[in-house]
DNA sequence: TCTCGTTTCGTAAACGCTTACGTCGCAGTC
DNA sequence: GACTGCGACGTAAGCGTTTACGAAACGAGA
């Protein structure tokens, strides 16, 4: 009848007038619903794929009110950590039918602009925040979506989370130092970049004090310093320590990257690694090998797989099991961690 | 009346009533059109805000047939590569009310499955595909989903794209080696992770072959090496390079990756940089500068930028003016390039 | 043969918007 | 004072699905 319709792509009620059948039959057959014989069930989807017909997905969200995409929210998808816990989000999504959309929120008025304005409304089923540190006020924003919330890399209060033991990861890489025979050991630790307090700096530090006591050795303040936790981070820290009166034999470094930065510093102090200074990171980052960098491996690809599974099993099944998950941390051992030097080995 | 609503979050029925007018009217205030008063517009406005009330995207897309939505395709989001590109993707779509929808392919069998069954389907308005190499056959499939296609670091027919000139970044690397007067220059190239050719490693190689030729120096076979584009394809071209009976002086690397893993097989083998060998990379990698690596940097997240803008001009436009971009690349000299061993300075 | 339960399918009412079109009121024109 | 034009708003028809409900057909049990 009508001559002009707009649609260019066939909908159902094209494919269920070429089937012979009714809308609902072919929706049922689609869907993989009850209520439809085989034989029939069959031959629609044949007709589908020879028409290279798909469902719209807007249209079947609206008339069943579940969209099947979930948000993921990061705030720096360039950040080698950020992007691997990306890559094992949508790892553990794959093969769900969730489909993944993206929220950068790299500033931090742009977080603010995300937790008020909340684009990611009425999108989403669920939302997988990437140790992103939010506030009380935000956090109540969220519950404003009515959706399944998951954080990885962090806690979020009760909701769901994957993460790992950062004041053990902080142990474990001290403890090496230790172990080594180092008696002056320093930490480069990472100041935030919120102004809200994200919980890994911390962790870490109390990781590092812990173990430094049980030793029996103090922890001298000067020895602890604080900067960005990239590469860059790690050159300046690492120039600090070396400035000082009597520095360090070995540094704890609160990340692969501050370590990196670290080992350029040295390097071009000339200072022999391991032998005059020892190094150890966290992380694991793909590159520590190329450093020869001991450090304390985390699983951070895992830990977003698991948030996607999370997130699915979540949405399926209502309510989960055990929705609070920490990972092990394990040590690397490689090249930059000696024993202290004038010590014979 | 009816008093099961399912509708947990308001609709603009519920909206419109409290404001006193009919739905018409409340669409119209808040998507900005035409045909309000800009009192009533004001005080719709007012009341979505106090009531949090936002407009049901996908219902929106269904009447309106638009989705606000571009999906980005792209081979692994863990790669720093792919990872600052969907960055300037994401960056370069900010307040433009589009969102991304991600969607990773990252084995062969991903990618025919992604292209069978175009799971972005009747999702998006358009598609940004980050240099991921496709046959002729699937550039048909693609066609079939009728929408804005854009390739980001590479080319794909007559569709837009953004990339550099990897014949260039190719010389511009030589032609560092050629100048500081080496004359037994290798290069570790790069073998494609598909079955399909990707353009770059050949480009690259033409800007390789090309500088040498027009210096007059030959280009040996046994001087141009294969490897997987990462670290340890670095590490194993470069041992190979070494193991050769009369090894280069000078080694241009396909990227700054397989130049990592060539430095670090150099210090193992106490092979001094750069006074016994130079080494020279491609992208400016955010660590170049923690390896003292000189190279040829090329603007990935800008690339990943202008294909986010110019996918947000096509669908606003309709058609646009200068739909293929090339980006300029540029020599960043640090430490790993030095005159020839025996060459006095 | 009648009744009842199953299976299989169709009918039609949502789902929450956008927008073409119609209506109304009012100022301006002759 | 009837007519025209225009701005502001309402009516209602979609958009392409899902799903509650009802109908029809059929076999089984009595």
């Amino acid at each position: 009848m009508a001559v002009t319709k707009r649609a260019v792509a066939l909908n159902m009620a094209d494919l269920a007038e070429r089937a012979g059948v009714s809308i609902a039959t072919v929706s049922r057959a689609l869907s993989g619903a009850p209520g439809v014989s085989e034989e029939t069930r069959r031959k629609i989807r044949l007709l589908a794929d020879d028409l290279s017909y798909a469902v719209s997905p807007d249209a079947a969200r609206l008339a069943r009110g579940s969209s099947g995409r979930v948000a993921v929210v990061t705030p720096d998808v360039s950040h080698w950590f950020y992007a691997a816990m990306l890559d094992g989000i949508v790892t553990g999504l794959r093969g769900t039918d969730l489909d993944v959309l993206l929220y950068e929120v790299k500033q931090e008025r742009e977080r603010r602009r995300f937790f008020s304005e909340l684009p990611a409304r009425r999108q989403v089923d669920a939302l997988i925040l990437v140790a992103l540190p939010i506030s009380d006020d935000e956090r109540r924003r969220l519950d404003l979506m009515g959706v399944t919330v998951v954080m990885a890399g962090g806690t979020l209060g009760d909701h769901p989370h994957v993460r790992i033991d950062d004041v053990e990861a902080g142990r474990q890489a001290t403890a090496q130092l230790v172990r080594a025979g180092h008696t002056r050991i320093a930490m480069i630790n990472s100041t935030g970049t919120w102004s809200l307090e994200y919980a890994a700096p911390g962790a870490r530090l109390r990781g590092f004090t812990g173990v430094l006591e049980e030793a029996g050795l103090e922890v001298r303040p000067e020895l602890v310093v604080h900067r960005h936790w990239g590469s860059h981070g790690g050159v300046e820290g690492m120039s600090e320590l070396l400035s000082l009166p009597e520095p360090p034999t070995g540094v704890v470094a609160f990340s692969d990257e501050v370590a990196f930065g670290a080992l350029r510093t040295l390097r071009r102090a000339g200072v022999a690694v391991p032998y005059t200074m020892s190094v150890v990171g966290i992380d694991d980052h793909h590159l520590a090998d190329m450093f020869d960098l001991t450090t304390v491996r985390q699983p951070v690809t895992q830990q977003g797989k698991v948030a996607g599974q999370l997130v699915h099993q979540i949405l399926q099944k209502g309510d989960i099991r055990s929705p609070h998950v920490t990972l092990p941390t394990q040590v690397v051992a490689r090249g930059t961690i000696g024993p202290p030097p004038g010590v014979r080995t």
